[in-house]
DNA sequence: GATGAAACCGTTGACGC
DNA sequence: GCGTCAACGGTTTCATC
C-alpha cells in the first residue's frame, strides 16, 4: 500500500464530509488543477483508499424505530463456527454492523428493527436456532450518535491560495 | 413524516448502493422520467430521509488500524453528566459511533486508533480524566463487518419494464 | 507517464405546459 | 403535477511535453 500525500488526505476529508463536492472547490483547497484531483480520486478508488460512495438514509424515515446492541457469547470459540456465525449475521440485512471481538463477549452486534416484535423474530431466527450461541445480552439503544463511520483524518495547511 | 411510496424505496436503495448511480437507471428502474426521479431526490434530501452523501475510507489506508469496543459505566446517572460525557464522546474524531444504552453499560462506543499507545491516550482523556466515569471495559475488534450502516429497504416489484 | 484542452455525458435548475 | 431545454459539473479521450 503506497503512502497518501498530504493533497489526497485533503481530498479525502473533503469527499468523506460530502461525497459530491466539486472537483473545483478540491482543486482550490488543494491548489492542483481539477483534472489532477480527477485523476487521484480515480487513483484512491482504484487503490480501495476509498471503499464506497453511498447516500446516508435515517432509519427511522423507513420505518426501523428501535436499534439494538447484542453482545454474543458462543459455546465453542471454533474458527469455523464462528465464521458460520459471522456469515449468517452479516447476511441479514437488519444487522447493521458487526463485530467479533476480545473479553467476554464473541461478537458485537447493532442491530436494527421496527418494533420489539420484529426484534424478537430477529433473535429466534440469529439465536435460539443456533446450537452454538451459549448466550445473548440485549441493551436498547436510546440515543445513537455518529451513527455513520467517518474516519479522522488530518487538517494539514493546504497549498491552495486565498482564493478558495 | 409522509410516507414513502414504494418508488421512493427504491431510489434509496440504489442511492444507498451507490451514491452515484445514474439518474437514468433509477427512472428505468423506477418507471418514472429522470426529471421525476430527480425531483423525489429533491424531496427526500429536503425531508432529510436523505441525511448525507459520504465517501466510505478504508481507515487501514490512512493509518487506524486498530477498532475497540468501549462499554462505558457512569457513577451518576444525572441527565446533565450523561449529556456532558455524550458531547465530549462525539466531539472526539476517533470516536466513530456513541450509542446510550440500557443495560449493565451506559455508553458503548466504536473507536479508531493508530495503535495501542493512541488507544490509551484517548482513554486517558475520555475516561481517566472525567470524574464521573465508574469504569469502562475495552474489547479489542478482531473482525469488523458491515461498517458502513445500511438500512434494509425492502425490494419491492418495480414497475419497470425489461430494458432496465 | 503526467499534464492540460476539449469533446462528451450526466445533473441541475428554470421555464412552460 | 409533468417534460423540455440550457447551463453547469464530471468524465473520458487525445495531443503534448
Amino acid at each position: 500500500m503506497s503512502e497518501l500525500s498530504a493533497s489526497d488526505l485533503t481530498i479525502l476529508r473533503m469527499l468523506q464530509d460530502n461525497a459530491r463536492e466539486k472537483l473545483e472547490n478540491i482543486a482550490c483547497e488543494t491548489g492542483l488543477s481539477v483534472a489532477t484531483v480527477q485523476r487521484r480520486i480515480r487513483s484512491l478508488r482504484d487503490k480501495e483508499v476509498i471503499q464506497r460512495e453511498t447516500t446516508v438514509i435515517q432509519p427511522e424515515a423507513v420505518g426501523y424505530t428501535m436499534t439494538f446492541l447484542v453482545l454474543v457469547e458462543m459455546e465453542r470459540e471454533r474458527i469455523d463456527q464462528v465464521d458460520a456465525f459471522r456469515r449468517r449475521a452479516q447476511a441479514n440485512p437488519q444487522v447493521q454492523q458487526c463485530y467479533y471481538i476480545t473479553g467476554e463477549a464473541d461478537f458485537a452486534l447493532i442491530i436494527l428493527s421496527k418494533d420489539i416484535e420484529d426484534f424478537e423474530r430477529l433473535t429466534h431466527r440469529l439465536f435460539f436456532e443456533d446450537a452454538n450461541i451459549k448466550r445473548f445480552r440485549t441493551s436498547v439503544v436510546m440515543k445513537r450518535s455518529k451513527f455513520s463511520s467517518e474516519v479522522p483524518l488530518a487538517i494539514l495547511a493546504g497549498a491552495g491560495d486565498a482564493s478558495c
